[in-house]
DNA sequence: ACAAAAGTGTTTTGGGTACACCCATGT
DNA sequence: ACATGGGTGTACCCAAAACACTTTTGT
């Protein structure tokens, strides 16, 4: 380790840091509903040992860039390669592996601190795009809306991340990664509204739509579809950086 | 240090973390203009040494609470005590500390580490209310708006710190942290001018101010102002916490 | 024939925006 | 008297929201 010189008089520089780790909150889009993926752990307990769900996360190496952790974490922990993660907060109470007693004796013996600063990320990934069965067998997609807890304060780390992703997708074309290349528009509303847990009117939505210009119909139908087959759409991004206003372009 | 045990076999942990520090944006308003404090600093440099700007900050101490660091650090760096601070960022580009050649140079010979990623906040107050005298002699109000560069990637911390601030204050009873507590209808619309860098019609402004039930008329009149006194308003917090809607309250 | 989803217009309502003058006070 | 900012109303336009039926295809 280097030698610690100051520089400051009134500098009473720490030994070390604080722990940090990262913690992944990953969306997927899937059956027309929105996903998250959460990992199962074995929980010691003086009854019986139960399964507790956490997200993906763990420590950050040292002098290892906290998104390459976060991919490199996320490949160990659930088997998926090459997202694109995006940190949107920090969680720092003293506390928060302590909230829950049984998290904590699970975690402890391998902390060398008793507080874990941790940097959250969230991703987007089309699940019907990527290859499943790379998948470890001990993660889900689960619908976030019906996930009542997990270990330590993940459950407010994903209810952050939701609320970002709604944020943030009201003015970056973030939606377009969790859809196809080319999508229809009822698919594009459908992930509006799994986003947003809402609904919204079929009219309304479209005339919107139409009002980006980065919106670009294919003249192409889909198939296999056992109806009549709807027009598809692609996202052009060179017509989205000259148009875009920096303000909510994709609010709907 | 305690013993570290392992209880996951892919689990390669680390001997330490990354080296975590906090920066501040501490954001005043006064005589009608947005303000914000930065710390001014002697650089080496080949030619002569010069003066160079940055955001107070400095390293976190091992097992203390980030925002209890950023309070500690504040008051170290420019005198100021009790300010609420809010984490809204982190930055962690593993060459943040080295774009900019003698920030580098200067910080250093206090590094144990090549890279520290820094944990944001922001802060408001009213500049008119908070004892000037505390201030230390090497930190100054400056408009942000003015500013053009600042030392490592302060400029881009500040940047964002200013997006996020004018995004809460959407949704979250900021504004009256920077007022005082009574205020005309003009120094409120002035405070969003400075903070949104624009202007807003005075009829308008006043309009949507009347739809907050929260925002209370004192039928109380300014005194010392040469001309017509206006009217003063407070801010009720136990209305707004009833009355909130979780939206954008607070959008004018 | 039936099921399923695609696609399409109009009306109403409320909010946003633009705009100009008189009044009250202190000097 | 003058300078300064306080305070007020209206008209227009557009966007949001509510609403239902016909068409196309696969089975």
């Amino acid at each position: 380790m280097p030698s610690k010189k100051k520089i400051e008089s009134n500098d009473n520089v720490p030994e070390i840091s604080p722990t940090i780790s990262v913690d992944c909150v990953i969306f997927g889009y899937e059956d027309y509903r929105l996903k998250v993926l959460i990992k199962r752990e074995l929980v010691p307990s003086e009854i019986k040992p139960n399964y507790e769900w956490k997200l993906p996360g763990n420590r950050v190496r040292l002098n290892e860039d906290i998104c390459v952790a976060a991919s490199r974490i996320l490949k160990e922990q659930t088997g998926l390669e090459n997202l694109s993660v995006k940190p949107f907060s920090v969680f720092s109470d003293p506390n928060r592996l302590k909230r829950r007693e049984h998290d904590y004796e699970w975690i402890k013996p391998s902390l060398e601190d008793e507080r874990v600063i941790t940097i959250a990320f969230y991703s987007l990934v089309n699940v019907s795009v990527i290859d499943n069965s790379v998948l470890n067998e001990d993660v889900s997609w689960v619908v976030p809306y019906d996930i009542k807890e997990l270990m330590f304060d993940h459950k407010e780390v994903l209810d952050e991340a939701l609320k970002k992703l709604r944020y943030d997708l009201l003015y970056e074309p973030l939606v377009f990664e969790l859809l196809s290349e080319k999508f229809t528009l009822t698919q594009m509303q459908k992930l509006y509204e799994a986003i947003y847990n809402t609904t919204y009117d079929k009219r309304n939505f479209r005339r919107k739509i139409q009002k980006m210009p980065y919106i670009i119909p294919l003249y192409e139908i889909e198939t296999e579809v056992a109806h009549t087959p709807a027009h598809l759409f692609s996202f052009n991004r060179e017509v989205y950086e000259k148009k875009h206003t920096e303000r909510f372009d994709f609010e709907v």
